[in-house]
DNA sequence: CATGTGACTGACCAGCCGGTCAAGGTGCGC
DNA sequence: GCGCACCTTGACCGGCTGGTCAGTCACATG
């Protein structure tokens, strides 16, 4: 029924959140990236905001709630955010690395909700938003295969498979929080352009 | 073989652990990997190894202990084992493809394990433990850098950068049990093995 | 037999966890 | 003035956490 869409949809992304209530998602947001989900406790988060633990209970429904704003947050525009900026009039090379780019960029603009969204599974909670984060994933993963199939129906690309190409890309986008020290060396843009150069070439010398 | 190093593997691996420090060990591995670290208790050890509380404080010091001992045991043999698959007289996209195939065939055999190791930074309980498990992973990479360093050198190789390409490639070894399902699908070593032809490869089409 | 040693246990601890609740502001329409 | 709606709080709850401890048992050594 429709009414129920719409009552899900205003009553998940509940317009602009209040000022406060911002406050504190962004705070449980570099709590939850630094020391991860379990290791962070409502009193953590009550705390570093600055107000008390009952707060926090009448603003959310409770401590994975605040996780799923979060993460639902910090993956709301990441498909549209990439989509706008791959351009369209381009080779498949050139989309690739632009779809590599875009998620770099909002990986490094977005770093602590990112690491604290990607750092779980976090079983299921409720389970109409977990399936919509999954869908969400699955649209992110099929627009990077499509750019792939298109390279190879022009034969732009080698006959690659579509499906492994995309995890070896996804992997080294992913990854790169594990061992990316934003203080110092390349920004993840950088890194990104490398891997794309790598894949793209191929690391083996083109024979004829 | 020097006095130190004889001195830090018997201190550490204090040879065979006994059968049943050992079953606790593997019962904690499989806890670890299927929740994490902080959602497995103590307690959760105990019962699943059928043994009582207090005997875990007898055969370790802490819980960190225990999932120091897990990881530990678990990248002991990792260096030697990919070291040992990589054939000496053979090009080197050979080696890279058998270095990929090997660490891809540790991973499928000791998952649980490796998951549990792999899914925390684990702050710093046991600083020198910390520090040899640094320096074996550095040791891990850099066999791995040597090899792109031994193709580019001999011109088989494109002059990619061995880091950058080094992590890419760690990447997707890294990120692989996020996705895979080692019930269906592809196989570790299958998988890495078309990761492997992909980067030797290269995505575009080569233009003589 | 006594003595000692290491594996093993149940009961217990302080402290923290997520979550609740009744009550106290505070400001706004009436 | 009154009532009302919302934000905010400190005190509190049962339950679980990692960890401790005194003591039991089996067994080996003298």
């Amino acid at each position: 029924m429709t009414d129920q869409i719409a009552d899900d949809i205003t009553s998940d992304e509940d317009g602009v959140p209040s000022e406060r209530v911002q406050f504190i998602l962004d705070t449980g947001t570099n709590l939850f990236a630094e020391k991860g989900y379990d290791a962070t406790s409502m009193r953590d988060i009550a705390t570093a905001s600055g107000v008390s633990k009952a707060l926090l209970y009448h603003h959310f429904a409770s401590k994975e709630d605040i996780y799923a704003r979060i993460s639902f947050q910090a993956t709301r525009n990441l498909n549209a955010f990439v989509r706008e900026s791959i351009p369209q009039d381009a080779t498949a090379a050139e989309k690739l690395r632009a779809f590599m780019r875009a998620a770099a960029r909002f990986f490094s603009e977005h770093r602590s909700a990112w690491v604290a969204a990607s750092n779980a599974f976090w079983s299921d909670p409720d389970r109409h938003r977990m399936e919509r984060r999954l869908a969400r994933r699955r649209e992110f993963e099929k627009m990077l295969r499509d750019i792939i199939k298109e390279g190879i129906a022009s034969g732009e690309f080698n006959p690659v498979d579509p499906a492994m190409t995309g995890r070896l890309v996804l992997s080294g986008i992913n990854w790169m929080h594990r061992w990316h020290d934003p203080e110092k060396s390349l920004t993840p843009e950088e890194i990104v352009d490398n891997y794309a150069d790598i894949l793209l070439g191929g690391v083996c010398v083109k024979r004829d």
